[in-house]
DNA sequence: GCCAACGTTGGC
DNA sequence: GCCAACGTTGGC
């Protein structure tokens, strides 16, 4: 994969439990809890710090991107997926004595001046390539193209 | 709350 | 390795 292309993802939160809003508060935040193969693959195999992350609020009343943050810290063992009593807990990581699951951490760079909502990125013609418009798309962690967050950047940052 | 789409699990 | 059953995601 050239990764000329992999300076961009795209990372879902729910806002409820974490937001833009917690981002900004927290001015490190780690990125726990991620339980996809192929999400994990992407911060394990291709996060690099400076890269830049579109912040994006899903299953809530107006899904979109509220941000851009930046990756700080590359990727290290997710701890919380060994804390049994822990919403993250992991039985396979646990059985094997280190964990499966890594997580990166995201400082906030800034907030939208208008939030980009999921409606207005589908209207958007040279946008109709991102993985988040496609139909079942899921993946918590989304490489987005250069030209794809330029876009969005010069739109609604 | 519905439900389509997807990922994971586990029996065989 | 297949694949049915199950669990999760996430927009609506």
């Amino acid at each position: 994969m050239d990764d000329k292309f992999m300076k961009y993802w795209l990372m879902k939160t729910e806002p409820n439990i974490f937001s833009w809003t917690d981002l900004e508060q927290k001015k490190i935040a780690s990125w726990e809890g991620v339980r996809n193969y192929q999400a994990r693959n992407y911060m394990r195999d291709q996060f690099q710090i400076g890269d830049k992350v579109l912040f994006y609020h899903s299953s809530c009343a107006e899904p979109g991107i509220a941000g851009i943050a930046k990756v700080v810290r590359g990727s290290y063992p997710d701890h919380t997926a060994l804390d049994q009593n822990g919403e993250y807990f992991d039985l396979a990581s646990q059985k094997s004595g280190q964990s499966r699951w890594v997580m990166v951490d995201l400082s906030p760079i800034k907030k939208f001046s208008r939030f980009a909502s999921l409606t207005e990125i589908r209207q958007h013609a040279s946008l109709q390539s991102m993985q988040l418009l496609r139909k079942g798309q899921r993946l918590s962690i989304q490489p987005v193209m250069e030209f794809e967050f330029a876009e969005i950047e010069s739109t609604w940052g």
